[in-house]
DNA sequence: CGACCGCTTGACGGGAATCAAATGGCGTGG
DNA sequence: CCACGCCATTTGATTCCCGTCAAGCGGTCG
């Protein structure tokens, strides 16, 4: 992946971010930019929140260990997102790398007097808060009431936009977090992952070219799989009409 | 509820709301203040988001309708809360009052400009926004790892949290949602949300001194409510060490 | 009184968790 | 080169929590 490719990614979650004036990525631009192996660490849950990041290249996921040693990873981050603006005091999360990752770190002081000085930098970083709120909130749905099957549909989903350019639609993906990362995403055991993998090559919405290398998707059927995800959004006829007293239930099918 | 009240539940929620300056609270006391009847909605998602709200009394419930008809409320809002302050476009959700509710609303252009022009309201503003993605987070962690009986106990701590004056322990708490609205929150039915009141008293940690009133809920065990929410958070020791690698599971015991 | 509503309770089944074992790739070392 | 162990993943057997369907209960209102 290359520098080109992150602006591109970076514009397609975020509707404004043409080079008017200044932007967060020339912001950090100045800071160096480091370089993480796989799973090595950023910073941990309760850390002082010292710092914010732009994730030039690889993935990163952001999780919390709950009480009794499990793992909730509340998001992935790819290239052209940024970690740590709604925060003040203490990280909420950790933050590992997925893949060998490339970042910049700024010191939140400094970040922050260069946003309150500059009306196009708040309006980026607003844009961005937004685009993570809609995002977390798109992931509570899922885990309200999906089922193992729409969550890995969705997750997969969601994966291929961040990771494809605008517009094309790729025959094959890399999923390069592991099964385990991705039950701790999608709140399933690897097992039930694993098996709705399965399930899914079965039916043949998903095929794997080579069988050693599982993290290598082929989408076989696009549609299918949007259909499975199940976030077919075709209540909006019902919504303003008042009347609609049908809630309840989970709905697993 | 008096006017008192709300603007200590906006302290409680929110360390740097002391009087200095400008604060969001003056700043919506100038727009005339409107009633909503339980039940009644505030606008719905979809909606072109117009305007931005205070919550001055009262509790609405903020949701979205999925594809199947299934309704997720992503949350609650109390008096000193505040609706719309990361919206761009339209409304990602539908709000309704659940209790007879006071608001003030504002044009979201007039709330654009006031704080663009005051630093102290965009200080407000962001920790606004702070504690929103903190309790959405640990809404995700509810929804991703907990049982039925955690999430209920989580809920009414939370809830209790919300509606007690800052440091006092009420022994009996109002929960004027419905059990379909909990369950509508918690990701369950309102079989598994009854089952597990009924649950609860039997083991005396909670109790109805009328059973008529099922809304008045008698908290006879705090501590225990506090076990079994199951956020126990005695893993700050092991964050740090690195080496922890007993993830998995959804640990429904 | 009877209909309706919110809630509870019961019976049952299913989907995912749990426990356990097998597979298969990969690196190390003899 | 092959044996071995390690690791991620898959697969199988079983359990159990919670969803589903259905009925019952009390309270309120017309």
């Amino acid at each position: 992946m290359f520098l080109t490719d992150y602006i591109g990614a970076l514009d397609t979650r975020n509707s404004m971010n043409v080079n008017e004036g200044n932007c967060l990525h020339t912001l950090f631009a100045k800071q160096p930019a480091e370089h993480l192996s796989a799973s090595q660490s950023l910073f941990f849950e309760g850390d002082d929140a010292n710092h914010v990041y732009e994730v030039l290249d690889g993935v990163l996921r952001v999780f919390r260990i709950v009480s009794d040693g499990r793992r909730v990873i509340t998001a992935f981050l790819y290239p052209g997102d940024f970690i740590g603006f709604s925060l003040r005091e203490t990280y909420l999360y950790s933050a590992e790398a997925v893949t060998p990752a490339t970042i910049r770190r700024m010191p939140r002081r400094q970040f922050e007097t260069a946003v309150a000085a500059d009306e196009d930098l708040r309006a980026q970083v607003f844009a961005k808060t937004c685009c993570e709120m809609a995002a977390t909130q798109e992931q509570m749905v899922l885990l309200a009431c999906k089922s193992a099957e729409e969550r890995l549909c969705s997750f997969i989903r969601r994966h291929m936009q961040r990771v494809t350019m605008s517009g094309e639609r790729a025959a094959t993906v890399d999923l390069p977090m592991s099964r385990q990362d991705v039950a701790d995403h999608l709140g399933l055991t690897i097992e039930t992952v694993s098996r709705t993998f399965t399930k899914l090559i079965n039916k043949n919405v998903i095929s794997l070219d080579n069988p050693a290398a599982r993290h290598l998707l082929r989408i076989e059927k696009h549609g299918m799989l949007e259909f499975l995800a199940g976030d077919n959004d075709d209540c909006a006829e019902i919504r303003q009409q008042g009347g609609l007293v049908m809630y309840g239930g989970r709905g697993r099918h």
